[in-house]
Parts: C-alpha cells; sequence; structure tokens
DNA sequence: CTACTAACATACAGGCTGTATGTATGCAAC
DNA sequence: GTTGCATACATACAGCCTGTATGTTAGTAG
C-alpha cells in the first residue's frame, strides 16, 4: 500500500492524469454523447479539477480528439491480432473486415468514432486519423491483392477510403439491429465483384 | 407593395415563420455547424425572436431535423430531375449517382447531411429520412437491375445501405479535394462487379 | 538554498438553452 | 359585435457549460 501524497516526478503526473482524464472522458463519451458530456462531469470522474484538465488539453476537443486517436488504436490493434500474417489476398481481406465489424461491437465505439468523431473533428481529421491506424491494413490488403492479380486495378486511395465507408455503415446497421449476416453477404460480394475473371466491359469514359 | 401587419390568418402566419425559420437555420448550419450556430443567430437571422421558434419547435434539434428533412427532400428531387425514366439498369443506377455527387457539392450540403445530421439525429433517424428521400430511387434501382439479371441477387436492404454508404464518401472526399474521377472510376467498378458475368465462387459461409 | 517552472485548484465572465410568464391577435360561439 | 378561448408570438429568468485569468503548491535546475 502507498501512502497518500508520495513524491512522484512531473513526468509521471502528467502521465497518470492525462490518462485518468483520457479514461473518464473515453466512458462518458461512449455511454452518452460528445455533446451531452460535460467537462464538469469528465473531471470528477477523473478526480481532478477542470484547471487541470485545462492545463494538458487546449480544449474539450482536443482531450476528445485524444480519445479518438486512442481507440482508433485499440480498434486497429485487435485488427492486426486477429488477422493472421500471411494468408491469400482474399482471404486475408475478409479476415480483416470480419474482425473490424467484431471490434465495432464494443459499447459506444461506433458512435465515438463514425458518428461524433467526423462530427466534431471533420472528416478530414478523421481521415487521417484512420490512415493511421486501421486504414493502413486495408489498404496495404488491397495493394497486396492488385499485386497478386487477384484483384483489379483501381485508384488505390479512392478504393480504400470506399471499402471503409462500406464497413463503417455496416457496423453502424449491425448495431441498429440490422442483419449482420446480410451485411457481411453484400461486404462480400462487393470485394469478390472487384476480382478479374472477365475483361471489364469497356467503360464509357465521359 | 403590400403595407405592414397586413391581416393574416393564423395558418398563413405559421406557414411562413416556420419557413423563415427553416430557411436562416438551413443557412447558417450550412454555412457553420450545428453546434457553431446558436438559436439567438437563427432567430436574429429569421426576423424573429426566441419565443417565437420554441413555439414552432420543440427544441434546436427539432428545427435541425426540419432542415435536414427538408434538404435531402431537395437533394431527392435533384436527382430524379436529373435521372430520365427508362434507360437500362445500369445506366440509370450511374446516372443516379452521378446526380447525387452533383447534387451534393451545394455548399455545406456534405457537413449538414452526411457529418451533422448522424450525429444530432442519429444513423437510425438519418436512415428513416434517407429511405424516405434519396434512398428510395436507389434501392428501386437496384431491385430493377436484379429483376432483369443485370445484377446478382443480394439482401436489398443491405446492398441499398452500402452503396449509399460509398456514395456518401466519396461526396465528402470529393470535397475535401480529392480527384472526383477516381472516387467515380471506383464506384463504377463496385456496380459493375456485381455483374453476373461468371458463376460466383462459392462462398463459404461460416 | 534560491529561483523558476510545471501542475494543478479556484474564481470569474460570457453565452447558450429551455422554460415560464406576459401580451396581442385570430377565431368561434352566442 | 362582443365575449371568451386558443394561437402566435415577445420578454424575462434560471441553470449550465465553456474557456480564461488568477492564485497556490510541488518539482527541479543551478
Amino acid at each position: 500500500m502507498q501512502q497518500k501524497s508520495v513524491r512522484r516526478s512531473n513526468r509521471d503526473r502528467t502521465e497518470a492524469t492525462r490518462a485518468d482524464l483520457i479514461a473518464a472522458a473515453r466512458k462518458l463519451f461512449t455511454e452518452k454523447s460528445y455533446a451531452e458530456t460535460g467537462t464538469p462531469e469528465i473531471v470528477a470522474a477523473a478526480g481532478v479539477t477542470r484547471g487541470a484538465l485545462y492545463h494538458h488539453f487546449a480544449d474539450k476537443q482536443a482531450l476528445f480528439a485524444a480519445v479518438v486517436e486512442q481507440e482508433a488504436a485499440a480498434v486497429a490493434e485487435e485488427i492486426e491480432r486477429a488477422s493472421p500474417p500471411s494468408l491469400f489476398a482474399r482471404d486475408a481481406l475478409i479476415a480483416g473486415s470480419d474482425a473490424y465489424l467484431a471490434a465495432m461491437r464494443a459499447r459506444g465505439r461506433t458512435r465515438l468514432l463514425l458518428l461524433d468523431g467526423p462530427a466534431v473533428l471533420g472528416r478530414a481529421a478523421m481521415d487521417e486519423i484512420d490512415n493511421r491506424h486501421g486504414n493502413r491494413t486495408l489498404r496495404e490488403g488491397l495493394v497486396a491483392a492488385m499485386r497478386a492479380q487477384a484483384m483489379v486495378k483501381l485508384p488505390v486511395d479512392a478504393l480504400t477510403a470506399l471499402l471503409a465507408a462500406a464497413f463503417d455503415r455496416a457496423a453502424l446497421a449491425v448495431e441498429a439491429g440490422a442483419s449482420a449476416d446480410d451485411y457481411r453477404t453484400v461486404l462480400m460480394a462487393l470485394i469478390d465483384g472487384l476480382s478479374p475473371h472477365q475483361a471489364p466491359r469497356p467503360a464509357r469514359t465521359r
């Protein structure tokens, strides 16, 4: 047991306080929403005062960004843990998408990452975060599939973004009670539709 | 010219005031965001007081819902106007998606309908609105394509939702400065990938 | 040991939301 | 038409929240 008011270095204090604030905020932001959660409530849950919060974060939005960042990293880590390294390109994509949908079932994650995140931080900021974490894996999987000729060649960034958007919407729908099987079926169909079985019909450019 | 304080029926007054409030709110919500727009600013722009607002709408969120509803209807109408009635199923889908992307270029529409809308009203409410307007056309187009055997049979609701999600993300990306051509190419590839050229490889259900 | 700085806590100002209350106008019945 | 009620507002108020400014304690460098 450690006695109260142990002597701690400033670095330790900062780290601990920041972690406490992020953890408390994460809990409240996922239970309720960003707008419905006030900073007085957050600091009370973290056991500090608003002074500490505004010392460590520029504003409420910056604290939110830190929470989103951490949660996106957690999702990415769950996916990487679930998807074995070397598979056929298509199987790796499917394993990854299943892992993503599973990870997004954690309570409140969809609202945090898919609803409040884009609205509060903007799509650009969310893209930047996603590309540093979860989307990286997806993008690499797509590049690998194209290189292995298991997928038609397409602009990679756009394809990554659009598939990610479909995954996101699927996660939201499943959480809202839709048939997970239906959505999984369609996701697989969209992915398999990109296989190069036949020469693609000449696309009328205009 | 009509003299001031003309005698108007209550129904006319209500309709005019509601329309003024919605128009003023729409302008501000699209120029800034929902969170950054205060009710004092809205009523000032509409030329009434906050009393009128809270007489006609339950709260700020209800006014926002009315704005979103109207804007979604406007988008749907632009699409229907742009897409000729009888085409081959695939061409109709492409024309519709182009029309959607064009309609979403109106200033502030993406934030209103794709960012703030889901965050403030929730995905369920936005789905309900979308299904009453824009998504109806998409869904019918998909059903027609499947019936004409121009598209593999898939769960229609899930497919509609996921394609709509992809369109939405494309609209956001294009507004953020991404290559519209790239996104259009990928969207077409996703749609064409659903054509039944070959028997689909046996999907391992698990 | 001294001086400076980081890590907080406390106090304050401004703004916003929603509600309660007051007032004038349309409207319906007699 | 006037009496009475409901509708359409305007005004006033209470509570909360955010961000900042200021004060205090604890670490840390010289």
